[in-house]
DNA sequence: CGTTAATTTGAGACCATTCAATTTCGGTGG
DNA sequence: CCACCGAAATTGAATGGTCTCAAATTAACG
């Protein structure tokens, strides 16, 4: 990549729990990177497509999805910069789920044989992405439980909560108002509910003066109500410090 | 452990992707092993407890789950002989779901510490659990994917599938008939519904023509009309070989 | 053979969906 | 800067899938 210093919050987000020698980095660094911007909805990776590449997150949000027959589709889980979009690219052939740009974003591309290398050589970056895939696995299963057992309010408050604990931990966000990207349609993708439901439900929350979120700004006006509300507790990012 | 062949399930199941050499096979038996039987419903790890070991299922079944705090149940995966169980123990220091016993099993205990020793010097063994943690992973996208967007019919369709297909997979069950440890209650918290619903459900099912399941045994009658119904196509799974 | 767990059935209520229409927002070109 | 346009958000009403509560039946187990 031209620009290097978009590795650090890559490196920011890695040291939170492993630290890293300026030998790692320096490796990290040279790798054959390159940079790529994609387009709001833009797709990162397809379902069956074989699997060449990693990519890092540096500038914009992105998601993960899958499309069930009838066309319907299920939001897996949402990416800030400094996360690595498609680890399991590294190992598995063919992608299991899509990937797409939430809204305009810059990526750093490696090609995997590259980064599976790294991981031979530099324990601690290895250290760094078994745990960061630890983590996303966490998020994954929470988000079972959270459309399977969780009716809108909750669903959607839970959904809340994560995002600004997860951008906070990040150092992506200061106060309780922030910009938010997701759309009313995606955040219903995002819960397994309609955007119908998704705005009448937001809706309920804004009246319970817990949030206030139009033109892709939100700001969580009781943070331990929203958390209540969502049955909430950040144990399962395993973002302690 | 005392029957030293008990590990060969965990062989069998990493060779299917990864070669491992007579010395990879000799380090994992040099661990230091303790074999452990649970009963029914026996817990195996309980969120919230620090983590000190890492499980390796044997016989029997066993699953993970969350409870929401209005008491609900989400089962979030469920487990088979020569799975591990609770890899992520090995990096993440509080567990963050709890690991129940399905029915009466036996596993293979493994300090933490000398798994992750046994990692930074098997190569082999390293990829293999990296490969079957990405393949937890990729199970997990998918279980949201069939709470968030399938309905009641959908959902245990799939779910019956994918239990079907990795027993086979791995060489656990040779013809459409075998025995199918869940209760309906438990189908129900794997896949979000009550147990009431998912009676109904099943009797659909049977109606259909496409399975028949009664005390504990279940029998696929119609594979392509189960998957199609349960919108299943088993790429998810990465058990190619 | 008794006791508890698991499955099954019925009826009513409710949460979320569907379909359709309206309003507001955001971006673009004249 | 305003007019226009498509996208996003909002509203209404009716439908429907799933839940709840309760009870009955059947299976599992010591």
């Amino acid at each position: 990549m031209t620009d290097l210093d978009s590795i650090n919050a890559l490196f920011r987000r890695w040291q939170r729990s492993v630290p890293l020698t300026d030998d790692d980095k320096r490796a990290v660094r040279a790798l054959p990177w390159s940079r790529k911007a994609y387009a709001r909805d833009a797709y990162l990776v397809r379902e069956g497509q074989p699997t060449k590449v990693c990519t890092v997150l540096i500038d914009g949000f992105a998601f993960r999805q899958k499309l069930v027959t009838d066309g319907a589709r299920q939001i897996i889980s949402i990416h800030i910069p400094g996360e690595l979009l498609d680890i399991q690219n590294c190992l598995l052939g063919i992608a299991d789920h899509n990937v797409q740009a939430l809204n305009r974003c810059t990526v750093g591309v490696i090609p995997k044989d590259s980064l599976v290398r790294l991981t031979e050589e530099r324990p601690n970056v290895r250290r760094a992405i078994w745990l960061d895939s630890l983590i996303d696995s966490s998020i994954f299963r929470e988000w079972v439980v959270n459309v399977g057992r969780r009716d809108a309010k909750e669903r959607i408050a839970h959904l809340l909560c994560e995002l600004a604990s997860r951008l906070k931990a990040a150092g992506l966000v200061e106060d309780a108002t922030y910009q938010f990207p997701l759309t009313q349609e995606q955040i219903g993708d995002a819960t397994g509910l309609t955007p119908v439901h998704t705005n009448r439900t937001l809706q309920t929350l804004r009246r319970a003066g817990l949030i206030s979120l139009s033109k892709q700004r939100l700001s969580i006006l009781d943070w331990d109500g929203l958390a209540a509300t969502g049955d909430f507790s950040d144990r399962y990012l395993h973002q302690a410090v």
